[in-house]
DNA sequence: AGGCGATATATTGCCACGCAATGCATCGTT
DNA sequence: AACGATGCATTGCGTGGCAATATATCGCCT
């Protein structure tokens, strides 16, 4: 059972994970939040603290836009890709697959032990 | 033609990508950049600034230790692995093997293109 | 009615780390 | 002698994840 992933391991791809959930379809902050720790198995615990600025900045960016909406009794702030948005996570995606690339190619003479079978808590 | 890779992918798995340089036989700090460079195809161009910090701090860290040698005319800061570095090294690879994992997971169902051929400047 | 935990968004301050810039020294080549 | 590549090191800056804190509403339990 591994640990929970470090912020230096997010800091190269929690934007881009962020941009995935919502290329699934919109979505609002805490929802995002939830989405990425069960996607994760608890491995991805994105706090209140770095996951807001990480939606602000994305909407700053214009990647994202975003809309207030109550009329679900609660208040909530959705979030949705824009045009741009849809562009970056494909170019994010694909130099993400790049970076993985690289260090595997790093990694594979090395011979370690793979990991034996994927069971993600099933689902 | 990918651009380089930024700070905030580094910060992730520099740290990894050193110590799996040394896993494969001892080095000196600028025969690891140029290593990491080549291996990467310019892609990983980790500066002096960069690297240096790397290596001192993995070695307080005990996971890597350095000797000084010039009896090959050039004095140079060899490193190797620690025996602890090696076990770190194990199990830093299965971590970034489990978080590769998870971003497969979240990138996987958006049905992305994939890149044609791996022709990495070919060799 | 009151309390409490989950839901929901936001901000502040701290800290780690990649990086450009700078410095210094040696080696080989011209 | 001059210059670029080799080789190691440090300083200061900017970025961004995160704990802590704040505010507000909702449903549930007593």
């Amino acid at each position: 059972m591994t640990e929970r992933f470090g912020p230096d391991l997010l800091r190269g791809s929690l934007d881009l994970m962020v941009l995935s959930v919502l290329g699934k379809e919109r979505a609002y902050g805490y929802q995002i939040q939830q989405q990425l720790r069960e996607a994760s198995g608890d491995l991805v615990q994105a706090s209140a603290g770095t996951l807001y600025p990480v939606l602000h900045r994305l909407e700053a960016a214009g990647l994202i836009s975003s809309s207030w909406d109550e009329s679900s009794g609660r208040k909530r702030k959705w979030y949705e890709l824009t045009k741009s948005g849809k562009a970056r996570l494909q170019v994010q995606a694909r130099q993400w697959d790049e970076y993985v690339a690289v260090i595997q190619r790093l990694l594979a003479p090395l011979g370690l032990e793979k990991l034996p079978a994927p069971s993600p808590g099933g689902m």
